[in-house]
RNA sequence: GGCGAGGUAGCUCAGUUGGUUAGAGCGCCGGAUUCAUAACCCGGAGGUCGGGAGUUCAAAUCUCCCUCUCGCUACCA
């Protein structure tokens, strides 16, 4: 086997909130055991990971908590971090975007990147506050939403009823910093002119060369990935943006960036770097190794990332020359529970660090249940129920009780002491040849980035145990023939050490706990498939329990716990600030009635109205065709916000808007008069 | 709306370039067994491969249309 080298990344987590099971299940937990196994088989490899901790999202949760971005990260990082540790994540480093070494790091990056002239500058309007002497980015302006009046919409989107905007749609913007209106000011933003890049990209993804030198094997990439890719590729790049005006993030090191911050991409994948190069200070090693030459760059990610990984992150490498881009992009799709998509915000979601409180005896069977329903090629579902199926059948009743049966007729028939093999009969032949083949199926498929089916393939030496012991049935034949025994036990034997091998990458606590009872260990991946590990005489200990089953008890505790958050999440906005009645009273809100209703075409979300409002028919789009149909919205009566400012949407011009009730889950309801009013009706 | 990826036994999933009665694990039913955590072992039932049309001697596999799920993107005054 040739040796190779491989520098493996984990999609940064973000330091605004803890680690769900979805998280692990599609980005942690096969990496790691990717590079469990790379490791076993002597691959140079890295394992690079850490928190990504910059961003608007964190600054503003800082301030809706009265505490620092830093407190924010400091937090999170650290729940975070602590978790990796406890669930034995085997990352070489586990960093943090906030640390020194990343901002130079970065701002190195962006330097070599300028002085290539690989940016172009783009000048626009944009709001400033003066007193805090800085560019406003959209999140850092409020004001009130043009389409619904809340007083706290954001720059870019009013939360409240979904709209999306643009700062100057706020009327009375206002700075979030200092609380005074903002002036427009000329500002200039660096981009990334990713159109130019078109060309080797499509080759690059497609065959897997760069100008006819081979980089990568593109058949070992996953459809999802070259497909959105090609897609995006295919309907035109653009510029992105690479700055962003925020105090919050890694300073734009040049002439003209004052009160600039590196866009996201140019911070967090950065990140792969600079933990590396903090990995090889720490460790007497050269970064560089790492980034550049015959070595494999893989990056483990969620398949909301692919375009950030497989094309915005690979120009910027290219873009910066010397270092290497990705072999492979492994994306996982989405995990969900218990019949919904898991919510961070809804709080749908079982936390990692939750479950290691409540089972840290319990690490293996998270793993190996995630790994057996590990979302490789399509959306898969993680229940309670099955958590405990698997466990109690294939880990409990499989592996552990193979495990306990061969070992306790090899105390009871040999004191522990390991019988010697004699002659073989055909049927033992077959068996050794299997156990033979299974390391190197676990191999094959573990470099297609196969897990699941590898983990699988690894349950099956077990399986094969069991059936060795059944056919052979030592216990009886203990009674006629203790010679041949001696020889069955044997091989029993053997199996278990192999497992205790083969396990490794996917169970390393169940794995180590094995080589306990066996008194032996190698983490040489070339050892498996042997069956003379374990020399005749050797003494192997009292086995105990690997995996006690899971209890209809803990399936029911879960699952309530998970439905009572369900119910208690009323998470509506605090009431607003006052308004005077004065300004209530400029608001026209009167009842209308639909005559017309028609779906916009090519917007998924828009019904064109026509509205009798009783003084006239007006037109008037809106947001809610994912709630009503056009034929049932038909002839209700609604009420309408008449005096907003016209205003066009999709080419057609909106004259007001139908106010509407959202419940917590963002079900939208029609406000309507609870007895029979006519259009044209006052609210007051 | 555009694009991408999916929709295969009750559940989780395999099915390479179209080719014998469509597979695995778990679950279920039956049998056998007792070394072992009532575990293991053997056997069986269970699928019109999302729906429809087409190409072909032959389609889960190729083409077209429709439909559902997820993601990216547009879009909510």
């Amino acid at each position: 086997m040739t040796k190779e080298k491989y520098t493996v990344t984990a999609a940064l987590p973000y330091a605004n909130g803890p680690l769900h099971l979805g998280h692990v299940a599609g980005v942690y937990l096969p990496s790691d055991i990717f590079v469990r196994f790379l490791r076993m088989n002597n691959h140079d490899v890295a394992f690079i990971c850490g928190s990504d901790e910059h961003g608007a999202a964190i600054t503003l949760r800082a301030k809706k908590e009265g505490i620092t971005p830093q407190e924010i990260v400091d937090k999170y990082n650290s729940i975070i971090g602590k978790a990796f540790n406890d669930f034995d994540i085997s990352f070489d480093i586990f960093h943090r975007t906030s640390s020194e070494i990343h901002h130079e790091t970065a701002q190195d990056f962006f330097k070599v990147l300028d002085d290539k002239d690989q940016f172009t500058k783009e000048t626009s309007e944009q709001y400033y506050d003066e007193e805090y002497d800085q560019f406003l980015a959209d999140r850092y302006i409020t004001g009130t939403c043009p389409s619904c009046k809340n007083e706290n919409a954001y720059g870019d989107q009013c939360e409240k009823c979904g709209s999306a905007l643009s700062p100057t749609d706020l009327i009375n913007p206002k700075s979030t910093l200092s609380g005074k209106t903002p002036v427009m000011r000329t500002t200039s933003h660096w981009y990334l002119p990713m159109q130019n890049h078109e060309t080797w990209l499509k080759e690059w993804i497609k065959e897997g060369t760069i100008d006819g030198v081979k980089q990568h094997d593109p058949s070992k990439w996953r459809n999802q990935v070259i497909g959105q890719c090609m897609s995006w590729i295919d309907s035109g790049l653009r510029p992105r943006a690479m700055t962003r005006d925020l105090d919050w993030g890694v300073k734009v090191p040049v002439e003209g960036g004052y009160g600039k911050v590196l866009y996201v991409w140019l911070d967090a994948p950065i990140g792969y770097i600079s933990a590396t190069k903090q990995w090889a200070l720490d460790n007497n090693k050269d970064w560089k190794d790492y980034w550049t030459g015959d070595r494999k760059l893989v990056h483990f990610i969620g398949k909301d990332n692919i375009v950030f990984h497989a094309i915005i992150f690979p120009i910027l490498l290219k873009a910066h020359e010397g270092l290497i881009l990705p072999d492979n992009v492994p994306a996982y799709e989405f995990l969900n529970l218990e019949g919904d998509k898991l919510s961070t915000s809804r709080n749908w979601a079982v936390w990692l660090h939750e479950y290691i409180e409540s089972y840290p005896d319990k690490i293996d069977e998270l793993k190996y249940v995630l790994t057996s329903i590990a979302p490789e090629t399509k959306d898969s579902e993680f229940t309670w129920k099955e958590y405990q199926t698997r466990v109690n059948s294939e880990l409990a009743d499989i592996l552990g009780n193979f495990v306990n049966r061969a070992l306790v007729l090899t105390q009871k028939y040999y004191d522990g002491k390991v019988p010697a093999a004699g002659s073989l009969s055909e049927y033992d032949k077959e068996v050794i040849d299997q156990i033979a083949a299974i390391p190197g199926k676990i191999a094959d498929l573990s470099y297609k980035y196969k897990l699941r089916e590898a983990q699988a393939e690894a349950m099956n030496l077990a399986r094969l145990g069991n059936k060795y012991l059944a056919d052979m049935e030592p216990w009886k034949l203990i009674k006629t023939d203790p010679v041949r025994v001696e020889t069955i036990m044997n091989i029993a034997l053997q199996i278990t050490a192999n497992l205790s091998i083969v396990l490794q990458p996917f169970l390393p606590a169940t794995a180590e706990k094995l080589s306990e009872f066996l008194d032996f260990k190698t983490t040489e991946w070339n050892e498996a498939g042997k069956i003379d590990l374990l020399n005749s005489g050797h003494i192997t200990q009292k086995p105990t329990i690997l995996f006690q089953k899971i209890e209809d008890s803990m399936v029911e505790a879960e699952v309530e716990k998970l439905e009572a958050t369900k119910t208690v999440e009323t998470v509506f906005e605090p009431q607003k600030d006052d308004v005077s009645f004065e300004e209530f009273s400029k608001m026209d809100l009167r009842l209308g009635t639909i005559l017309e209703a028609e779906k916009v075409k090519k917007a998924d979300k828009l019904l064109k109205l026509t509205v009798d409002t009783g003084i006239d028919k007006r037109t008037i789009i809106s947001g809610i065709a994912k709630h009503y149909t056009a034929e049932e919205v038909i002839g209700k009566t609604v009420t309408v916000l008449m005096n907003l400012p016209p205003r066009k949407i999709r080419g057609v011009e909106s004259q007001g808007m139908i106010l509407m009730a959202e419940d917590a889950k963002g079900n939208l309801s029609f406000m309507s008069p609870e007895k029979d009013f006519e259009a044209g009706s006052g609210i007051n």
